[in-house]
DNA sequence: AAGCCGGGGTG
DNA sequence: CACCCAGGCTT
């Protein structure tokens, strides 16, 4: 019983579509790529070589940097026999500026293990692509696709937060682990047809729509695919672990105050930490760093606001519908809050607001009711948590 | 699993 | 400045 349990929650099962919804997937994400995907030189071949030497340049590189490079590269040494036997330090030199240095060693070692085991032709499959110096599971399933119509997902940085998104998968992308949940899912996925073209299409999205920095998912063509963008989460995905680990969890508490100083404030539900007691609007900085930045400070907002709610933001003010402005501070210094099992690190981010608050209490309560003004007067009518004390106590000091 | 490799772009 | 980018190798 109590193994099944565990077996459930780790084995989360983040892919329910049918067959027809996968069909319509393909479908709208090559329709897509035929129409706007990028004309890059490397997709106008099928050469292995070609495509081997792009991936190879692109790995950690941007594609405008690679470009000139690619050209330079293959112009000067345009076949595999060619690469196994050209002068290092001139193969150095070709490189030159590109940086990770050893890419371009190791492709002229797997230059020479493949005019001495395949007779100069690249391996058509993953098995023996992946014995090849310098090639790992990104890199043999790109060529296996690409090169070879392989139903093999092209695994990097664009397809796992893509589908991440799409999937609201909260396995850490940092981790090697949870590599295979994202192969399980792209494995249904992938157009067995044109699986080169749906790798590619996938990174384009990745690339040019859903980017790192798009917190707020525009309104795009994968949208009812994306578990995501329906949910509003899109800033939270890919779940990806600070370098610098925390072993202490990040706050911001909002102190919004109206024109009566009168502050907003959320009784915690049913399932949070506190429950039943009132609080500054507190938002967890998962993946955001507790500073000044645009990022963390409007955290708030697009956790409980509605994107249409949203018409324009600006260094430290967003307005609403109907031309309603929120102004934000700077951060307080934070405080730590000692929990039986955690460490809380909570700062305070003074907000201050146009009018009454009316329509910003409006616009919170279509997706969460626990909201209201709270004159300072009468907090004796409302249960606070010790952090929240802590808090007001910071407040005047 | 973590550290390392390198240069450029971005907010 | 911190973080990100079509990763893979070594320890």
């Amino acid at each position: 019983m109590q193994r099944n349990e565990r077996l459930l929650s780790i084995n989360k099962q983040y892919f329910n579509w049918s067959d027809q919804q996968v069909n319509d997937f393909r479908r709208k994400l090559l329709n897509w790529y035929d129409q706007e995907g990028r004309d890059l030189p490397w997709r106008r071949t099928k050469d292995p070589y070609k495509i081997w030497v792009s991936e190879i340049m692109l790995q950690q590189t941007q594609v405008s940097t690679v470009i000139p490079y690619y050209e330079r590269f293959i112009e000067q040494i345009p076949t595999i026999k060619d690469l196994a036997v050209y002068p290092t330090e001139d193969l150095l030199n070709l490189w030159q500026g590109l940086g990770y240095y050893s890419r371009v060693r190791n492709m002229q070692i797997a230059a020479q293990q493949i005019v001495e085991l395949y007779e100069g032709q690249m391996p058509n499959n993953m098995k023996e692509l992946l014995t090849l110096k310098g090639i790992g599971p990104y890199t043999a399933a790109a060529i296996a696709s690409m090169a070879y119509n392989i139903a093999e997902p092209a695994i990097d940085g664009n397809l796992m937060r893509v589908t991440a998104r799409l999937f609201e998968i909260e396995e850490d992308i940092s981790q090697p682990k949870s590599r295979k949940i994202f192969k399980d899912i792209l494995d249904r996925l992938i157009d067995p047809d044109r699986p080169g073209d749906f790798n590619q299409a996938l990174m384009d999205v990745g690339a040019t729509i859903m980017t790192p920095s798009a917190h707020r998912p525009e309104n795009h063509f994968l949208k009812e695919f994306d578990q995501s963008y329906q949910n509003h989460t899109s800033h939270l995905y890919p779940v990806k672990k600070k370098k610098t680990k925390q072993l202490q969890q990040e706050w911001l508490a909002y102190q919004i105050q109206n024109n009566r100083g009168h502050y907003l404030m959320r009784q915690h539900q049913v399932g949070e930490l506190l429950e039943g007691l009132w609080h500054y609007p507190l938002v967890q900085l998962d993946l955001l760093a507790l500073n000044n930045s645009k990022e963390t400070k409007e955290a708030f907002f697009y956790t409980y606001l509605d994107e249409e709610s949203i018409v324009a933001e600006e260094d430290a003010i967003i307005k609403l519908k109907n031309n309603f402005e929120i102004t934000m501070k700077e951060l307080s210094t934070p405080i730590q809050h000692i929990f039986s099992h955690r460490k809380w690190q909570v700062a305070v981010l003074p907000v201050r607001i146009e009018g009454s608050g009316q329509e910003l209490l409006d616009y919170l309560q279509i997706n969460d009711s626990s909201f209201t003004w709270v004159d300072p007067l009468s907090l004796g009518d409302y249960a606070l948590s010790k952090l929240q004390i802590k808090l007001f106590d910071r407040l005047s000091e």
